[in-house]
DNA sequence: CGTCCACGTCTAC
DNA sequence: TAGACCTGGACGG
């Protein structure tokens, strides 16, 4: 679940599901979590949430006891404690009865009830954390969501600092400034301003006011209409406003979904990858970024992009043969991907995993000299040679994500 | 079976 | 700025 909006409504989720349940004994954690103890026991206490960016933070709430206090029990909260997770790639929150408890619930909140039922932080993949007695971190900016106006303001009067140097596309990342962007969000707010990802911020971003001028004119709407190429940019323009409030409005058009946002594991997943414009879909194009995560883009990547693989999209499917209209698109699709792939994989992947030195370099040397990016482009070679790939083609995934270009 | 990929940080060279 | 940290789904052989 982890971009802001997952954030924020795991925190909705929470609020929502807990509401007059009362919470008792200790919080209790997995065996094999090495996130630290939540020294938290309660006879009866309360649990509600809140996010800001990319993290949530759970306020634990003693009730009031009828006893005196100096009679309440030994080790028993009479504070509150406030809780603080980040979801890394995975993590979620889930409420169930004892029974239902969900594999990899990392950590745990019982309810008073009978059947006892219980919140659980869940992170498959454990990239999560959390901070008892925890605060917001305080390197994260302000949210793009909810604090948008200091938001703005924290980007546009530090543009002098070295992120802003960087591709937009990987300033974005910046949780400094950017606090609740993740690699979707970056894709899609890029892709409505048609704004490549690899110029430099920069010079995207100044220019722009602390002040959104276009605030009043125009409510935040999660009006998502086919609309022309031809047309986008200006209504763009006319109905957008700029990439600072996109990073504000389009994070908010899908807590607006309602559903879970990104979660392919659920059945509401639907109306999110509908929502999705480029991220993921059919007919865009990939790129890896300087820190090797896949940048999803229309059009011109940018100056700074990396000499690196790329998607398929028109060009490489037109080599394929039986690409034309065949009615087993998935199928057709795939078998380019994969042909793609192993091109790729014979070339760098192999050549680089056996200690070729020599040869890998001539590989990226051979491609084409560009003084400034050579050392960057090797680089993020480099660092992906062991998986060296060609980012992800769309087709290969169209299953995960609404084709809006079939048909 | 194996390889690659995934919504994100962290921290050691 | 490479890995490291993890699990599991999709796909290929």
């Amino acid at each position: 679940m982890p971009e802001g909006p997952e954030l924020h409504l795991g925190s909705l989720y929470v609020n929502k599901m807990c509401a007059g349940v009362v919470f008792t004994g200790p919080v209790r954690k997995s065996e094999v979590s090495k996130s630290p103890d939540v020294p938290f026991t309660c006879e009866a206490y309360r649990i509600t949430a809140i996010s800001r960016g990319k993290e949530v933070k759970l306020t634990l709430t003693p009730m009031k006891s009828d006893e005196p206090k100096q009679r309440s029990k030994a080790g028993q909260a009479d504070q509150a404690m406030d809780v603080v997770f980040r979801f890394g790639m995975s993590g979620c929150f889930r409420f169930t009865t004892e029974d239902e408890l969900p594999k990899h619930a990392h950590l745990r909140f019982y309810s008073k009830e009978t059947p006892c039922r219980v919140l659980s932080f869940v992170d498959t993949r454990r990239f999560g954390s959390w901070q008892p007695n925890g605060t917001w971190q305080p390197d994260r900016g302000p949210c793009i969501m909810f604090e948008y106006e200091s938001f703005r303001k924290n980007v546009v009067t530090h543009l002098s600092d070295r992120t802003f140097d960087r591709p937009i596309c990987e300033a974005l990342l910046n949780q400094k400034y950017f606090n609740g962007i993740g690699n979707y969000l970056r894709a899609e707010i890029l892709y409505r301003l048609n704004i490549p990802p690899f110029v430099v911020a920069r010079s995207v971003l100044e220019g722009l006011e602390s002040e959104d001028l276009f605030d009043n004119e125009k409510p935040v709407k999660a009006e998502v209409r086919d609309t022309k190429d031809s047309d986008r940019v200006k209504k763009v323009k006319k109905e957008m406003g700029d990439l600072l409030r996109l990073c504000h409005t389009v994070p908010l058009e899908v807590v607006n979904l309602g559903g879970k946002g990104y979660d392919p594991q659920k059945n509401d997943y639907s109306a999110f990858k509908a929502w999705l414009q480029c991220y993921y879909v059919d007919g865009m194009k990939s790129l890896r970024d300087h820190n090797g995560r896949t940048m999803w883009f229309k059009g011109d990547p940018g100056p700074m992009a990396t000499k690196d693989l790329k998607s398929p999209k028109v060009k490489k499917r037109a080599m394929k043969t039986e690409d034309h209209d065949y009615t087993d698109k998935k199928k057709g699709a795939r078998g380019g991907r994969a042909h793609e792939r192993r091109r790729w994989s014979n070339r760098e992947s192999k050549t680089a995993k056996k200690e070729e030195v020599s040869s890998l370099k001539e590989t990226e040397e051979s491609e084409k000299v560009k003084t400034p990016q050579q050392k960057k482009r090797t680089a993020a070679r480099g660092r992906k040679t062991s998986c060296a790939e060609p980012a992800a083609g769309p087709e290969k995934r169209s299953g995960r994500v609404t084709r809006q270009s079939s048909k």
